[in-house]
DNA sequence: CTCCAGGGGTTCC
DNA sequence: GGAACCCATGGA
């Protein structure tokens, strides 16, 4: 078992706003999850001082070894703090968001997990992305215990000897060739981490991009989450995209913003902005500048659909 | 039955 | 370059 200062995490709005999906909230309010090849439950222990991160190991090495591992998995090594605070001090559209989920913290995810699961996040749901990732897990990754619960995420090696039709079970449509790419790809050594952690920020994008199916919001998430690659927004840029996403919707509609095609990455930001969105109810909003505007394919695809006119 | 879910590739102009 | 369309699923 590992104890440590949680600092204002929170572990619900963390592992719910949708930067992983490996996490099972268990009925007494605790949570299970597998990092790397390590299961443990984590729970905030009430007591001074905002309580105790509780990590209690389930399987592979025990949390109390590796306190540096979880530490700068969930980001304590940060004052975040006082970066909400320079947040906030810095736009008040923006204080106004943290305020929705202030213990919100940006994970540092392991690599290939990470761009896997953003492939099959694109055009999906959070559940949906859950059961992908979980039937994934289950039946590719290696068993963790004897109870046959807890599963590691597939390695490339394994993954990248399949087909495509060996994924058919997984129900990911066409994602199942962009999983199969990467996992080749990172089999082959053409994906180093310690690389991708090295380079300039804009070849290591343009690097993840060479993937099939890596756009530029899979690689802004692999990278934020992935990579640990802070410096791929840093405070001034990820400030001034936020800032430029609430002054340009006055403060009414961030999410009009971050729903953009290649600007749906405000760094650090992002997930306190989405967090506002959704406690503001996001859903009828016009995206501004979607994809496709969401009454245009209508037509289009009516019309089409329906050639004839009465 | 229709829409759509926090993309990206392809194919037009 | 931008715009439109397609891609497979499953839930509402």
């Amino acid at each position: 078992m590992l104890l440590l200062e949680p600092n204002g995490l929170d572990l619900d709005a963390t592992f719910g706003c949708g930067q992983c999906f490996r996490w099972q909230r268990q009925p007494d309010g605790s949570w299970e999850g597998v990092v790397a090849g390590r299961a443990v439950r984590a729970a905030i222990l009430p007591g001074e001082g905002g309580g105790r991160l509780c990590l209690e190991g389930l399987a592979g090495p025990d949390p109390a070894l590796e306190p540096d591992f979880w530490a700068g998995y969930f980001a304590l090594d940060l004052d975040y703090p006082a970066l909400l605070e320079r947040m906030r001090a810095a736009h008040r559209g923006l204080a106004g968001c943290i305020g929705c989920a202030p213990g919100i913290r940006v994970l540092r995810q392991p690599f290939f997990e990470t761009l896997v699961t953003f492939l099959i996040s694109q055009n999906n749901n959070i559940p949906r992305i859950r059961g992908i990732v979980d039937r994934l897990c289950r039946t590719l990754g290696q068993p963790l215990d004897g109870a046959g619960r807890l599963y590691a995420f597939p390695t490339p090696g394994r993954l990248a000897a399949l087909e495509e039709a060996d994924l058919a079970f997984l129900r990911a449509g066409w994602r199942a060739g962009y999983i199969l790419d990467a996992a080749r790809r990172a089999a082959a050594g053409q994906l180093d981490e310690e690389a991708l952690r090295a380079l300039p920020l804009a070849d290591a994008r343009a690097r993840l991009m060479e993937v099939r199916g890596v756009g530029p919001k899979v690689a802004d998430c692999t990278l934020l989450y992935g990579l640990g690659r802070w410096d791929a927004y840093p405070v001034d840029v990820w400030m001034r995209r936020a800032g430029r996403a609430l002054f340009t919707a006055r403060v009414k509609d961030p999410a009009a913003y971050l729903n953009r095609k290649t600007g749906g990455c405000a760094g650090i930001a992002q997930q306190y902005i989405f967090a506002w969105a959704r406690a503001a109810g996001l859903p009828e909003l016009p995206a501004a500048g979607g994809k496709n505007g969401p009454q245009r394919r209508t037509l289009t695809k009516k019309a089409q659909k329906n050639p004839r006119r009465d």
